[in-house]
RNA sequence: GCGGACAUGGCGUAAUCGGUAGCCGCGUCAGACUUAGGAUCUGGUUCCGAAAGGAGUGGGGGUUCGAGUCCCCCUGUCCGCACCA
């Protein structure tokens, strides 16, 4: 390529023009910006400021591909366009530096996590500095750094001294809960808990410490509990509900099953309304708001009471419904698998039939029991229990189909108007009763019908009271009366759970909390964190990645893993006690504990003694941008949410929200090549054309860096693999054409492509401009390389258009039609970056290098503002321009230009007439029509009288060639 | 099953407010300069048609003087959730 143009160079008869050296310039320029301390950001008072950040990337072995920075370039370019505009920036960088797959790596090679984090960070340094980013490096921070991590663990703690009061809506500490205890007991209290306790002033008076921390722990934000988790063997670690997907972990694919344990939770529930409600006021898309929706799952309804026909001390079933109008149609009753009350209920003849069923479905696998949804099993426990509204019996059920962590593990089922209920009840033959219709009156025998009716609309039937009232009032009428008997209240129910914050790995933030009791007894023992002041708790270092023998987390190798209380320090394992030194806990912090607040660091990284100082937060308030993948819509950008609202009602976050406008970047696919194999000679590869049947051949992935244009490099294919080297094809034209598909970008698929060789080949403005030029950003989109040669094209001619001979260099004074190609390009780019269109402002650019190529315009006045509308997309080209101008200082520190409008006149002419009327109409003209002629021939249109009614127009908007729109 | 987004030339796409559909680029065709071209430059390129002309934004209907754009139905693709009562 360079050998190419070097020699067009030597041919050319302007030979004082200077070749478009990309990769000296880039080089070069690179440099001089970060010796500079050129994109350096303080925070500087009475400035506009703009905080504009992308997802920090989890530095994975593989280094990046071209799908990683299309994000990172169309921050960048908002964020250098912020800039010229006066704005002061904040557009940092920084990794997510704790995961699995370096502790993977770890436990196979024995290569400690913290070396290979080191060294993928810094090829991804290496990669990210060839793409000329404006980062501001010097407030970079990785969440494996103790600097860091410090303050996710200060967080953690605050979260496990907090409580959640509804009443006040906020998080509060938790020994003012404390205080009230010991003053009035629970009365009155609404606070978000575990489990919903009632005792007095007295009782709490009376307990001991343990029993005291016990009931505080049912409150805590951060709580320590036996859970059914997702618990994945192969990882050797329990999982989060967003990381676990179609009951395979996403990490890995390995299985995941239910299991209970005793783990740290994040009470992220308590947070349910708000993080719904505070969504309305985000400038996100409405895809995205509606996949949190979704998540979040808030749906209104009741909760009700059904006591045990003949219960004796049996306590009521509590059930959550949606459509509390349909109890009259309740016909049986259904309680999951885990549910405790089933032992007490059973009857001693359906006894043995229950715990075989219970048994069975608990060691169901999740994944088995996803796929089986459709296949409907259960069983009838022989207990019955009453309608509280009808006092009628009904049987009770145990089936899989009622999930235990939704509701109250148990439900009144309506068969007629629930498609599950109505499954279950045709399955084990058990009746069904209409009490909706969509027509008043119009019932009809359940026993026809092949499916419920479960639409919210139409009128209750068969319903007591509520007869012939419209569902949505039967519903409220129901609820009312429900209330008034006390037998169920209104209540609303979420789908998100809580958020296991427990992970049995090594490679994470570790929690800092020692365990306190009398004995080694581990249930017995209570969680109490560590000083604030003693904090960080560093990572102790462990030879074995692996679990131990007796089955604990990593952690447990460690040698040096106690809390001495007295001494406040971390010393040796061997020294606990249970007086003075306690064991410290096993587990670390998931991924998305160091992900959750990164943003606010950004503000303040170095600070010691906050997190962040509430000066730098009052400056910058909240992320102005957001950029990254949808993909995290449910894990960390809810995590995050929770984390900066929790921080904001502690007063430390300056708005509720972390992020007031996120765009999601599409993901860029890879194009895979194939190669095909005749089933009949392992030997021979049939060229795609000539593939008669696709039955006959084996489709083989073929690396795409020895393919161009779909055509394969029959030498290199040879040499790419051992069994390739005696390939024979069978050829078209001459050539083996491979066949494609689009398939995501990995390794397996040879498919993958390196922004370091297109960087080598191209210069990083050519492949900053090319993936803005791909589409818009938030559309996934495959990779092509084809189209590269195109934009490559144009800064070549860019780079031309400065490049003149000396006589006419940037003496001339500017020409009318030269300046309206630079407004209207500045109008357009403008508009375009404002609204994040960044192919559209690429194409703009090249209509106007092309214009003014051809306009030859050497105008310095014309040419300088160009080079800073063009600095975002391909600043070392910029300033490079800018340099050989004789401009000082950097464009990149430039003014943005302003767009006179006067340049702006459009071609259409409009032609304003004296008419006060409202109807506009359309007519065909000539080309050339006047004014005159058009009006003429608007009047001596059959049609006219009729559409002016006899008046005149009042604006004749003039389209050349075909139309002209007339207003009266 | 529920929810969301999208559908425009051979390809990626553009049309910002309901007003000339197809900008820009790729590919391709023709030409120029060349010993040569995977360099550079010029011109053409939605489809049908020799042309005049006609058709045309997944399909069908509607609103409107006017629809790629708004409304209804259908088809297809992608994404999210999925026994959530």
């Amino acid at each position: 390529m360079q050998k190419a143009s070097a020699r067009c160079g030597a041919h050319n008869v302007l030979s004082m023009i200077k070749e478009y050296n990309f990769n000296e310039i880039e080089r070069r320029w690179q440099n001089a910006w970060r010796e500079g301390g050129v994109y350096r950001t303080e925070e500087v008072e009475g400035a506009r400021h703009c905080y504009v950040l992308d997802m920090f990337p989890y530095p994975s072995g593989a280094g990046l591909h071209v799908g990683h920075p299309l994000g990172y370039i169309a921050s960048d370019i908002y964020a250098r366009y912020k800039r010229l505009r006066g704005y002061n920036v904040l557009h940092p960088m920084g990794y997510d530096a704790y995961g699995l797959p370096a502790e993977q790596y770890a436990i196979q090679t024995g290569q400690h996590p913290a070396v290979t984090t080191e060294r993928n960070v810094a090829r991804y340094r290496e990669q990210l500095d060839k793409l000329g980013f404006s980062f501001d490096w010097d407030r970079e921070v990785r969440t494996c750094d103790p600097g860091y991590y410090k303050w996710t663990q200060w967080t953690f703690i605050q979260l496990f001294k907090s409580y959640y009061d509804n009443t006040a809506g906020k998080a509060l500490p938790i020994a003012a809960l404390e205080a009230r205890f010991a003053e009035r007991g629970t009365e009155g209290l609404d606070a978000a808990c575990t489990e919903v306790l009632t005792f007095t002033a007295d009782e709490w008076k009376g307990w001991n410490e343990g029993k005291r921390q016990e009931v505080l722990m049912n409150y805590r934000l951060a709580y320590l509990a036996d859970i059914a988790v997702n618990w994945c063997s192969e990882l050797g670690t329990v999982l989060a509900n967003d990381e676990v997907v179609g009951g395979l972990s996403v990490r890995g694919g390995y299985p995941v099953e239910r299991k209970l344990m005793r783990q740290w939770s994040l009470r992220i529930t308590a947070y349910a309304e708000r993080l719904v409600k505070d969504l309305e006021h985000l400038d996100w898309t409405d895809s995205l708001k509606e996949i949190q929706r979704n998540w979040i799952g808030r749906s209104e309804g009741a909760a009700v009471w059904f006591p045990l026909a003949d219960g004796g001390d049996v306590p009521d079933f509590e059930i959550f419904t949606t459509r509390p109008d349909t109890i009259f149609g309740v016909t049986f009753m259904v309680l999951c698998p885990e549910h405790e009350m089933i032992g007490k209920i059973t009857t001693a003849e359906h006894r043995a039939e229950v715990e075989e069923y219970v048994a069975w479905a608990k060691n169901r696998s999740e994944r088995e029991r996803q796929a089986e949804v459709k296949r409907v099993s259960g069983v009838f426990t022989g207990a019955y229990a009453l309608n509280p509204l009808t006092d009628e019996k009904v049987p009770i059920w145990v089936s899989d189909y009622v999930l235990a962590g939704y509701g109250t593990g148990a439900i009144m089922a309506v068969p007629a108007h629930d498609s599950r209920d109505f499954a279950f009840a045709r399955r084990f033959g058990l009746p069904i009763r209409q009490v909706v219709s969509l027509e008043k009156d119009a019932v009809s025998d359940p026993a026809t019908w092949t499916e419920s009716m479960d639409a919210k609309t139409g009128y209750a039937v068969n319903s007591g009271f509520v007869t012939g009232m419209k569902v949505k009032d039967a519903m409220k009428a129901v609820i009312d009366r429900i209330e008034e008997k006390g037998i169920g209240r209104r209540t609303v129910n979420y789908r998100l759970r809580d958020a296991i914050f427990s992970r049995q790995r090594y490679w994470g933030e570790p929690f800092p909390i020692y365990y306190k009791g009398e004995t080694a007894d581990a249930t017995r023992l209570t969680p109490y964190p560590i000083p604030e002041e003693c904090l960080p708790l560093e990572l102790p270092e462990v030879t074995d990645f692996k679990p131990t023998a007796s089955g604990e987390p990593p952690l447990g190798h460690a040698k040096r893993w106690a809390w001495d209380e007295a001494n406040r320090a971390v010393v040796a394992t061997e020294c606990i006690d249970y007086k003075t030194v306690f064991p410290l806990e096993l587990s670390t912090m998931p991924g998305f504990a160091g992900s959750s607040g990164y943003y606010l660091r950004y503000m303040d990284p170095r600070n010691n003694e906050e997190y962040f100082s509430q000066k730098a937060v009052q400056y910058w308030q909240q992320v102005d941008l957001y950029v990254g993948g949808a993909e995290h819509g449910t894990g960390h950008l809810i995590y995050a949410r929770f984390w900066n609202k929790f921080l904001y009602d502690l007063g430390l976050a300056a708005k509720d929200e972390p992020f007031r406008k996120l765009i999601n970047q599409g993901m860029i696919q890879g194009r895979s090549n194939f190669v095909y194999r005749s089933k009949q000679d392992s030997n021979l590869y049939i060229s795609k054309g000539l593939v008669k049947d696709m039955a006959e051949v084996t489709p083989i992935h073929v690396d795409i860096n020895i393919v161009e244009n779909d055509v394969l490099d029959l030498e290199l294919f040879k040499e790419w693999r051992p069994e390739f080297k005696d390939a024979r094809f069978e050829l078209e034209d001459g050539k083996y054409v491979c066949g494609w598909e689009i398939e995501k970008m990995s390794k397996s698929m040879y498919n993958v492509q390196n922004p370091d060789d297109l960087v080598e080949r191209y210069g990083a403005d050519t492949l900053r401009l090319y993936e803005m030029f791909l589409g818009p950003v938030e559309q996934a989109k495959p990779w092509d390389t084809g189209g590269i040669e195109g934009v490559h094209r144009f800064l070549k001619k860019f780079w031309k258009l400065y490049q003149g001979d000396e006589t006419v260099s940037g003496s001339e004074a500017p020409d009318d039609a030269s300046l309206k190609v630079l407004h209207q390009t500045i109008k357009k780019v403008t508009d375009d970056i404002e609204r994040f269109s960044f192919n559209t402002s690429v194409s703009t650019f090249m209509i106007c290098c092309n214009e003014l190529t051809s306009l030859k315009c050497r105008s310095t006045e014309v040419l300088k503002p160009l080079l800073v509308l063009l600095a975002p997309f391909a600043p070392h080209m910029a300033e490079e321009l800018w340099h050989e101008l004789g401009e000082e200082g950097s464009v990149c520190q430039a003014q943005w230009p302003e767009c006179n409008e006067r340049y702006l006149v459009e071609d259409t002419v409009n032609y304003p007439v004296q008419f006060n009327g409202k109807m506009r109409f359309t007519l065909a003209l000539p080309a050339a029509a006047t004014q005159e002629e058009a009006l003429a021939a608007v009047m001596a249109a059959p049609e006219s009288g009729k559409w002016m009614g006899g008046k005149e127009p009042r604006k004749v908007i003039f389209v050349p060639k075909k139309i002209i729109n007339i207003v009266c």
